[in-house]
DNA sequence: TGCTTTTCCAAACAACTGTATTAAACACTT
DNA sequence: AAGTGTTTAATACAGTTGTTTGGAAAAGCA
């Protein structure tokens, strides 16, 4: 087993241009059908680089997602609110974080395929991934919930609320190609960007946790009946 | 190039043995990380046998993505409807529907993962899905949309409802695995059954349709700044 | 039965895979 | 300038990949 080589003087290093060429190559084609030759190539450096720099490419894959991650998060970072800003607004906001981070509307950013890839099929990554990212995320989302509500929901639905919310603006990155192929090509230029499809999981959520909380809870227990 | 045999006779023929042996292996590991060595081996048939009967292995996949799709539909087929049932309930079946499809409860369904990848990674295969059953089926639920809010909304409008309500169902097989590591194992099994996520769904969507409903369409045109 | 067509198989093919080895080139300190 | 550890590069290695081949076995049919 080769000695794993820390080149901490970032910049233009081979280390750091590796990190760079891997990132987009994993997120088109996924860990398996990506070649260490084919980074190295583009990266222009010796097919060994790769080895001395990471131990082997399971090891690059897992550094380039952990970067891939922390890269989107600066790029898109999270709305401050006052102490005042009203749950409506912050809904919104969040929404439309959500949205900015997954869909950037002019190039696609590999960084958020990479992520889709390891939600899809996790690996031992996606483990980290949950506690360091999706887990504290998740949670501010719920913290808005419960202050629109007005008080603390069960657990469950507060969850499956959050999970409704964050469902719809994941579909337009993970079913965004068969998408296009649904609708017609102008409406989705005019009708889909960022602000109209905020504005629109924003209204629909809104509506959807107002009638929830007004839905007396026995009747979510009524129907119980397990088939399939 | 192979010349191609059709082997018409159904059954337990080779053809049929490699083509249901093929299924699991691309839904688990995807197109190019599945070797035709190991549906082969599986499948007990010689190595030979997949360029004899498909061509190549690209054709293989094409018809097992068509016949996973069949099979999916024919195990869980669409609810019939009489003349007088009210859209509410139509709304409640189509959701629990499509959960059906999506989420088997007990046994993971690998055809519901080798359609998941085309969604995902469209190749070819996905155009022919798209028009043959995605198509017809989303313009159903687009239907009782229309019956639901009691006029025929804008195409776009209509459409992105469509899509929350289908992005929420995607969500829980999408992000299956990633949804377990982020809740209580205890509760994932109480209160993400079929039944539970079906009643949430409607809710939650029936609620947003109506929000959305009774906002004046002006202000949805207000806020039009893109950036990003 | 003899002949033809279909199906199957063992082996081989050439290209490609991740990784290891080795030595040369480099950047530093002394 | 010599010696140090670090980085790069060419090449080899052992294994796997999808596909092809030529002939054997089986099946269909007269």
């Amino acid at each position: 087993m080769p000695t794993i080589h820390q080149n901490s003087t970032s910049g233009d290093s081979t280390r750091e241009r590796i990190l760079m060429e891997a990132g987009p190559i994993f997120a088109g084609k996924g860990f398996r059908a990506t070649t260490v030759r084919e980074i190295c190539e583009q990266a222009n450096v010796n097919v060994a680089s790769i080895n001395y720099y990471f131990g082997d490419k399971r090891q690059l894959y897992h550094q380039t997602v952990v970067l891939a991650r922390e890269m989107r998060v600066e790029q898109v970072p999270e709305p401050k609110w006052s102490s005042t800003t009203d749950p409506e607004e912050k809904l919104l906001d969040f929404i439309t974080l959500i949205l900015r981070r997954l869909v950037a509307m002019q190039t696609e950013p590999w960084q958020v395929r990479l992520l889709m890839r390891e939600i899809l099929e996790p690996t031992e990554t996606c483990k980290h991934l949950v506690e360091e990212y999706f887990r504290p995320f998740f949670n501010t989302l719920c913290g808005i919930i419960d202050d629109l509500v007005g008080y603390r929901l069960p657990e469950h639905t507060r969850n499956k609320i959050g999970f409704s919310i964050i469902g719809q603006c994941l579909y337009y990155r993970f079913s965004a190609e068969m998408t296009r192929l649904m609708i017609e090509q102008q409406d989705y230029v005019d009708q889909y960007d960022l602000d109209n499809l905020a504005q629109h999981v924003y209204l629909f959520s809104l509506g959807g946790l107002k009638h929830y909380q007004s839905v007396d809870e026995s009747t979510l227990k009524s129907t119980s009946t397990t088939d399939q």
